[in-house]
DNA sequence: CCCGCCGGCTTGACAGTGTCAAGCTAGCCG
DNA sequence: CGGCTAGCTTGACACTGTCAAGCCGGCGGG
């Protein structure tokens, strides 16, 4: 009984979106279309329907895979930062790999946050976006349980640090970033910077002497 | 010699623009046609590409306009709040604002950040956003010249304050926020959040006994 | 053995799209 | 009065996403 229910994937749909995925690269997410994803494929203009039912279909299992491999790529971040590292380490290692990611799959992140193009209500998508998420929070729950951020709700700390990276990979996608801080370098350095600015806090530096600082050394 | 370059321009732009955010703000961002938008001002199929070149004409214009009442926005924001408020506090009601002018608008707010639809390199759009974002960039060295956030370059400032809530802001809009916390509620109430938690601090906190707040009362 | 069926994919067609090219018309200047 | 130009329209074309029907090879049951 090993998938009654879903029987050897058909190869092609992995090349489909493989296929996708490159156009999606090259062309840029705005100018990519089915049929064209099909010729790359060597198929018929209509095996991605076929397949995905409609564009919305394809792109949503797109993103699902972005999801996945998100989800897979902060975990194994996780894994891998030193036992002794600080909550707040951790938390920004994650951070760090959050836009990472999203340099070195730019297809991936274009669609996986490009509502207009998915189904709300996939499950499959849901399901995917659902435990990419959940590292992020598990870290920050377990930082919180710490010390850090006591004062805030996991909630606050899981929406405030997730929406200051994400922020900031967006803008940097546009090259919004280079325009107004030419110079600032690559992800890995605004990563670095926003994650520093963040842990070590704004207004408490107002009263304080020395800065509390996040690095241990 | 009130305008030699630029005749007063022909109402039909300006009526242009306009079914054009209305159409966004129906049909959403990934629905619209520029046939369309001509129908519904009652013009040609061609109309639109005769005033604004081509697909991205248009939307590089619109954009423009966006950047400009985002700019007037926050402009007005600033000059509402209190004489006697915290440096901290300026900062935090600009960043509400932002994050209100994108409920307000979310049409336009769909249209500034996808550089997909824009001419990049047009220079009525690059002095619309330059000057939006001046506004906030001024606030912030203004503060930082009271001692907030001191210990941080400005360019991290405004980098982390920027992306905070323009991560908000986007993760709302796509209704992520109210799928990961439900009853989280409006913008307004993530924005507080977003706000106040970064004002605060994180790291800091980890050391103090008491919290660094950032209200007076 | 053969016949029908069914999944996987193709072929054909259609309305709708963005854009190029040419045409129209009203108002102005000489 | 003749021609020019700005502002808009009309016509055409290649391309898109999707609906519908068709093809075909392998499998199970008689």
């Amino acid at each position: 009984m090993p998938a009654p229910t879903t029987p050897p994937p058909p190869p092609l749909r992995d090349a489909l979106l493989l296929a996708a995925e490159e156009e999606v690269g090259e062309r840029g997410i705005g100018a990519v279309s089915l049929r064209a994803i099909a010729r790359r494929a060597g198929v018929s203009h209509q095996a991605p329907g076929h397949h995905f039912g409609d564009r919305n279909g394809l792109f949503t299992a797109l993103a699902a895979r972005g999801f996945r491999t998100l989800a897979r790529r902060m975990g194994a971040a996780r894994r891998k930062t030193p036992a002794d590292a600080t909550p707040a380490e951790r938390v920004a290692t994650l951070g760090v790999g959050y836009m990472l990611f999203a340099k070195q799959h730019p297809a991936l992140f274009a669609v996986m946050f490009r509502p207009e193009l998915l189904d709300a209500d996939d499950p499959d998508l849901a399901a995917a976006r659902a435990s990419a998420f959940g590292v992020l929070f598990d870290e920050i729950v377990a930082a919180r349980a710490t010390g850090w951020g006591r004062h805030h709700s996991e909630t606050a700390l899981a929406l405030t640090c997730w929406s200051t990276v994400h922020g900031a990979v967006t803008l940097w996608r546009e090259g919004t970033l280079e325009t107004f801080f030419p110079g600032i370098g690559d992800v890995q350095a605004v990563a670095e910077m926003v994650t520093e600015t963040l842990n070590t806090g704004l207004a408490a530096e107002a009263g304080d002497a020395a800065p509390a600082t996040t690095r241990r050394s």
